[in-house]
DNA sequence: CTCAGTGCAAAAGCTTTGCATAATA
DNA sequence: TATTATGCAAAGCTTTTGCACTGAG
């Protein structure tokens, strides 16, 4: 049996089909993606990738994710309103819930793109390609610890 | 009858409450966010009210941006990856369809923060306060250009 | 061997901050 | 008049880019 992921050797062929090259760098910074579960920003991703590539340098970190996604290989979120973040794109739709208190997020599965294709998109004459659904407030935890 | 438009008013009282000063800049600020229809970066703010105070300074834009948001009479919405939009806080919750290819934004309405209250938040123990709906796709005009 | 990819350093946004001056309440 | 808000300039971050070198295919 394999010992690679399947997003990953996913990942290998995308580069081959479009004559890319698979670098070190390209792997580690994709593995790193695919254990962060979905919430790393560039900086974390750097960091953590330094950790076994001490000379990497932060622009291939970024020049990798705008080709991973440009690839359709991940996905950007906007958990917050400052970084930007990343997750290996996601099999099935899925959205986050984000806690205010503590950052944690949490995912969930719920089809609103189909809903909403259907209820308010194809009203407005919009093909909708992707969406991004983003609830914030305050999980269990940080709700007990304020009052 | 008044000239002023109320979320105009209900500002001016916000301000006051929390000992805030009126001044110009954040009457015509807030003025260009309102006529905006929710769809102004910073930038563009800034542009549009030195047309009437040449002085103002883009730090004043972002600093106001900043208060406004914070009393929450504006909300931040993420239409990009790149800059922040702002728009007057809605009374009824809505969310947006982004055209990919034009870049038009047009708003629709759909109670999808209560679906996922009761559907997804309560069995995660979850208190949602606000939440950020987007789909991306293509509108009418876009995808028939693109044929 | 060739060309895509990398590291480095510098530049390019967008946003924030320090401080003296101006203006509101 | 007492603060608060502003303008300006400088700094801070994140992200992008140019270029010579390196390494995958």
């Amino acid at each position: 049996m394999s010992t690679r992921p399947k997003s990953i050797d996913k990942a290998r062929r995308a580069l081959n089909v479009s004559g890319l090259r698979i670098t070190s760098q390209r792997a580690s910074i994709l593995e790193i993606i695919r254990q962060g579960r979905g919430h790393l920003d560039a900086d974390e991703v750097y960091r953590r990738a330094r950790e076994k590539q001490p000379r990497l340098s932060l622009s291939t970190v970024y020049r990798t994710l705008q080709m991973l996604k440009k690839l359709g290989l991940i996905e950007e979120v906007h958990f917050d309103e400052e970084h930007h973040h990343y997750e290996i794109k996601p099999p099935t739709e899925h959205h986050h819930l984000v806690c205010l208190g503590c950052g944690r997020v949490v995912e969930f599965k719920y089809p609103l793109a189909h809903l909403i294709k259907r209820n308010v998109a194809e009203a407005k004459g919009f093909e909708i390609t992707g969406s991004e659904i983003r609830m914030t407030g305050y999980c269990d935890k940080c709700r007990r610890s304020q009052k």
